[in-house]
DNA sequence: TGTACATCAGTGAACGCGCGTTCACTGATGTAC
DNA sequence: TGTACATCAGTGAACGCGCGTTCACTGATGTAC
């Protein structure tokens, strides 16, 4: 299994084609998903596209159901990579313009990559359901990012838990606190509720934009997004001159 | 077509008949919806559970597009019945207090139906599209519900748009245009984008809360709901006191 | 450098499945005189 | 009340489709001596 000859480095010719093949794989189910959404991705279409043949593709992946997750793998680092981008653009103790930031990615990685976006966040393809154990840790990563930024914004005082209508004690399930083991566990267990229920606010703009009827509704949904954006921020408690202030 | 004879009134024992068929397959669909997931329903899994035979079901349903559509129909319209009538248990001049109660509501019937939910707010089954001239008018329904109590809070004075984070002028397209025609027509613009964000707020938690992790991610999601649609509330700009005040 | 063997990539046929939809048909139920 | 015809409900076989997956196979590429 392991390479035993340590001539040059890395990993030999094979292994690159290899590993480039798995790629152009994922590609063409990407444009597949974009194009006939989700549910419309499959094995036999991919290899169609490539000119092999469809069996040849079990080599590359065991099954299907290993296509779909590692594209939702995929979906979630990239989406992440682009939040922590945009949080780290901005100074550190700019807290509410590194929120507004982390929202402002979000969407503009929503809005350029709707497959993924689609794969996500819609009802996934039938017959699949995302194996917990494969997807959890990188599903969980932008709330994260979320999570650390309104943190720190609390601890700075940028952001006063009090100011929300979200009761002091209320109770973090099992899974959330699996999450949150490793960051910041000092934190009162409101910020768990206010966050989630920030987060489901911005997604469910997103959703509505991309999946829904938003855009016939409302011209300038850029407009939109940004009030919707400061709404949910002073929700959360940031300093209302911040709310206000921050800027796109 | 037209029935030439007035004699007692009312459908024939045939169109009876008829009707409570048309009901028993509606009723497996939804059954199978809940059971398995969109994009699990098939007629011929129908006619399986029915007895009969899979071709029979065409007698009552020209496609399978147009039973996913009665479905669709069926769900908009109960929903917005569900929301209709919490308004109405609540006294006109409480504005707050029906907007919450719409909330309430529409909460309910997404946790008593999930599979209604999932076919309105999922993404669709795979290979279906709702035609626009069939669903348009119902699906409209509630958020018209919830455009009509806000707009009534405003006019009397208890929520006030410039509380809010959206300026005045945001335009609105085409289609809400249509929508607003035959209600209230002299609100200001910015009503809309202020309905429809909040709307997006309320749905997307409970996509969350229904498709998503939230359940293993807080306990009490009763509380969570609760200060959740407080927070949109002042969002929209309800009167400090009344955000508080209203229970549930 | 050349030979012998192991590993891997890709092929093409086949299996079994479930689906929506059509069609000619048999019976039952209704309507007209 | 009885007969003749039209309408509708339900049947079962068939069509054509696309899918994931398996399997024995042919070549190519790598590795060991």
């Amino acid at each position: 299994m392991e390479s035993e000859v340590v001539t040059k480095s890395g990993p030999s010719r094979r292994e690159r084609l290899r590993a480039g093949m798995v790629e152009d794989i994922k590609a063409i189910a990407r444009r597949q998903l974009v194009e006939q959404g989700p549910g419309a991705v499959s094995l036999r279409g991919i290899a169609r596209e490539m000119g092999t043949a469809s069996s040849g593709l079990f080599r590359y992946f065991p099954s299907y159901n290993d296509l779909i997750s590692a594209l939702l793998v995929d979906a979630y680092n990239s989406v992440a990579e682009a939040v922590e981008t945009a949080r780290d653009a901005r100074a550190p103790k700019d807290h509410a313009g590194r929120w507004f930031a982390v929202c402002a990615a979000y969407r503009r990685w929503s809005l350029d990559n709707p497959a993924e976006f689609a794969l996500a966040h819609g009802t996934p393809v039938p017959g699949y359901q995302a194996p917990l154990e494969v997807t959890g840790p990188d599903a969980s990563r932008t709330i994260g990012v979320a999570l650390d930024v309104y943190a720190s914004a609390v601890t700075a005082g940028a952001a006063k838990p009090a100011r929300t209508h979200f009761p002091p004690g209320i109770e973090t399930g099992p899974l959330w606190r699996a999450i949150i083991a490793d960051r910041a566990a000092e934190h009162e267990p409101r910020l768990a509720a206010i966050i989630l229920t920030a987060w489901t606010s911005v997604v469910g703009y997103l959703v509505a934009e991309i999946f829904g009827s938003l855009t016939s509704l409302i011209d300038d949904t850029d407009r939109l997004y940004d009030a919707h954006v400061r709404t949910v921020m002073a929700g959360m408690g940031f300093r209302p001159n911040l709310v206000d202030a921050t800027g796109g």
